[in-house]
DNA sequence: CCAAAATTTAAACAATTGTTTAATATTTTT
DNA sequence: AAAAATATTAAACAATTGTTTAAATTTTGG
């Protein structure tokens, strides 16, 4: 029955390079077969619709996305080394793949993917306990008393944001990739000093 | 010889809306053309193309999007009178249009606009002199050692991801908006407190 | 080796795309 | 009010869109 896997596994690699830099809307699927070095019949033999070949490259990136910090909180790791590790490992996931966040947050904001996100998305990440280690420090007075979802908010406005906004930044400072590489190292540092030093109590002064 | 200004400026609100929420790929112009409640053959009329009716966008968002800073830099406010002053008047800003950092960002990010920022964007901002009083503060010891780039990016990170993000923070947490609009509010408090404990030495107990 | 199944292709499909043309309507100028 | 200029419309344009059909090729299993 099945013959060779390589073909669909290469359009899937195509649709993905090409939906990452372009959009849903910003490319046809001859473009993706193109890329493939094929027909556009054969996209749609494998995946049925350009709709549905769509949704599972954002399934998989989404699922990138967020696999990223589930290795992090698995550990038995203290809070405070969660979050630095957490922050280191992140902003180097994001160095190999800088179009993730921006294909994310565009694809729901254009309800390209309407549907909630799914259980098996979340669920491994409320597995990990993190959410309760996360109360349980709070109730001992080890942090502040600040929610989980601003600690959230705060963590991914400074880890993605950055690669999101790599032109937008360039063009404002007037500044070369190198520039702001240099930039994004130092931001790191910035943040994991920033965030603890407000999260955790007892090290506000070292 | 101009009849009547209504409908030019009919077209331009619309196109706005219009990308503002779909963008640039994601629409026609006979959707742009029904929102107006009239003909696409009207647009090309008085815009010439999509593309430059965007252009036209584009450049009135990211001059709205940069307006904001230079009110709070223009004042004769401390620094740090003004860094709070600009978190304020930024989210407020951004409560009010939400859409634009994303729009700014993926137009950037799509290439949507590949010329370098023109100069009348970002003079104004130098003018206020507000870099100046950066590297004044830096010398006489009043904030730490840190370039004002990476001050910069601290400050969008944590003022335009939160209104990028609104879709994947809702869906993560399973929250309604009235929650994540009050997680909002507290976000700014958090990143007010957060940035001037980092930036201003002498602020960092009070 | 041969038939059946799976894969790949080229071509066609109707619908939609941005743009233009040419005719009609409205306003302005004289 | 006549003429000229401006504004608006409907229709057509070729190109591109996602998808389907049907034929050709390749692979597989007996």
């Amino acid at each position: 029955m099945k013959r060779d896997q390589s073909t669909e596994e290469k359009i899937k690699a195509a649709a993905k390079k090409v939906f990452m830099t372009k959009g849903f809307d910003g490319c046809s699927v001859r473009d993706i077969a193109k890329e493939v070095g094929s027909n556009v019949a054969l996209l749609n033999y494998y995946f049925r619709s350009k709709e549905k070949l769509f949704e599972l490259i954002f399934e998989g990136a989404m699922s990138d996305f967020l696999q990223s910090m589930i290795a992090v909180f698995s550990s038995d790791l203290s809070l405070k080394e969660k979050v630095e590790q957490l922050i280191d490992k992140e902003f180097s996931f994001f160095m190999e793949h800088p179009e993730l966040p921006m294909f994310i947050l565009q694809s729901l904001h254009q309800n390209k993917t309407d549907a909630p996100m799914p259980s098996h998305f979340l669920e491994p990440i409320a597995n990990t306990g993190i959410f309760e280690q996360f109360e349980q420090a709070k109730a001992r007075g080890e942090i502040r008393d600040v929610s989980i979802r601003n600690v959230t908010m705060l963590l991914m406005s400074n880890v993605h944001y950055p690669f999101m906004s790599k032109k937008l930044t360039k063009q404002f400072h007037g500044i070369s990739t190198e520039e702001f590489d240099e930039d994004l190292k130092k931001h790191k540092e910035i943040v994991k000093e920033l965030i603890t030093n407000y999260l955790f109590i007892s090290n506000t002064k070292a």
